[in-house]
DNA sequence: GATGATGATTCCGA
DNA sequence: TCGGAATCATCATC
């Protein structure tokens, strides 16, 4: 504990301090009006009679002042109340704030603006971008059906996936709220207890409006600091959700055996141009379960893999092949009874791109080899037309 | 665990 | 923007 030594003029402390030989302290002994028109019959300090005196009035008072946070509160707070009432507060008072005036430490770095932090700003910006932040209207959640719809779309089992997503970022968002609300309500009762610390400080020592307000520009940036942890922290939380959701996303399932038949009856049925429309994908995206980008995908990994081993997929295409033809056997002989295939809405009549096997190399002609033609791709690259007239009777014959 | 199948992703060109 | 091609990652089977 610092040893407090009287304020006396000549004392070390007052010395040091300068008080007693500051000028406008040597002008209170002489000017200031609450010493110089003196109604209750104490001496002045006008004359050099009362100077030492009033002098050694004013040290005392300092003295008072600076050993007063040596006492117990109630003694504190008395000696407070009776300081406040002292006749030569108000002359020290002034003093006090030319002092402080002139050492400028209150002032220092209250026009300092600081700049916005770039880190406060990517984060804020990033949570608004996830929803977590901002008026709810399911941000993230909606930013995750738009990331897993735009790279292929989500499975109908990934909605569950994605409604715990949503679910899970509500909780974030709350936890996130509440303790920034916490934090807010926290930093204002703080602020508000400072400010009337202060307020009633400068009843006994100068405490300028700005320094009240430098005061709370330092308390506002402490809690700051601690609201830019709870933001790390919410978006470390909503990233690792993310990413988990992410990663379940891409987690492969293989198409239902129905979806796949389905998929493969189209591509085989419309061989001589495997590329169904916007309504074909729709209208298969809806018979498989799946997104129509899945769809896409499964299209376009058929015709790369087909293409690339044709005759891998001989014996899948003469097998979907014959399940049309029977298809457009039965619609034949009964055109009310739907196609047995399971291709739905489907179209057979585009059944002149029945796929019926690589050319014959020999030159042999197989009884479905006149007339009309299949499409079928040569060359890793093109697809050429094949004969294939009489395919369904011949199948016909053959079943 | 090895291997093939398969859905998804990425890059590139038209 | 779409499709081809390559590749990745996971599933399914043995």
């Amino acid at each position: 504990m610092l040893q407090q030594q009287p304020l006396t003029g000549n004392g070390p402390a007052g010395r040091g301090l300068g008080l007693s030989a500051h000028p406008a302290l040597q002008a209170l002994s002489s000017v200031h009006p609450s010493s110089q028109h003196r109604a209750d019959g104490e001496p002045g300090l006008d004359g050099s009679e009362n100077g030492l005196e009033s002098r050694r009035d004013i040290g005392d008072i300092l003295q008072q002042i600076m050993t007063i946070t040596d006492q117990s509160l109630d003694e504190a707070q008395a000696k407070k109340h009776a300081l406040n009432c002292h006749r030569m507060k108000p002359a020290l008072f002034s003093v006090l704030c030319e002092i402080k005036e002139k050492t400028g430490l209150s002032m220092r770095s209250t026009q300092e603006e600081e700049p916005q932090d770039p880190q406060l700003v990517r984060l804020d910006n990033m949570l608004l971008a996830e929803g977590v932040a901002g008026p709810e209207k399911g941000g993230g959640a909606a930013a995750a059906v738009s990331a897993a719809t735009s790279s292929g779309g989500m499975s109908p089992d990934s909605s569950l996936e994605h409604s715990d997503y949503k679910s899970k970022l509500s909780q974030i968002r709350t936890i996130y709220h509440t303790e920034l609300e916490k934090y807010e309500q926290a930093c204002s009762e703080f602020t508000t207890h400072v400010m009337n610390l202060l307020r009633e400080q400068s009843r006994t020592r100068p405490v300028s409006p700005r320094e009240i307000e430098r005061m709370v520009a330092i308390i506002h940036r402490k809690f700051s600091s601690i609201q830019t942890q709870l933001k790390q922290s919410t978006c470390e939380a909503v990233m690792i959700l993310r990413s988990r959701f992410l990663d379940a996303r891409r987690k492969r399932r293989n198409f239902s055996k129905q979806a796949t038949e389905v998929l493969n009856e189209y591509f085989y049925s419309h061989l001589s141009n495997p590329y169904p429309s916007e309504e074909a994908k729709e209208e298969l995206a809806k018979q498989c379960g799946i997104t129509m980008s899945q769809v896409s995908n499964w299209f376009g990994n058929k015709r790369i893999r087909y293409k690339k081993n044709i005759s891998k997929f001989q014996e899948e295409a003469n097998l979907y092949a014959m399940k049309t033809a029977i298809g457009a056997t039965q619609s034949e002989e009964s055109p009310q009874t739907p196609n047995s295939t399971g291709s739905g809405s489907f179209s057979l009549s585009g059944s002149a791109d029945l796929f019926l096997g690589v050319p014959p190399m020999n030159g042999e002609q197989t009884p479905y080899h006149m007339g009309a033609q299949v499409p079928i791709p040569v060359n890793n690259s093109r697809f050429v037309l094949f004969p294939v007239s009489n395919f369904v009777v011949y199948m016909r014959r053959w079943l």
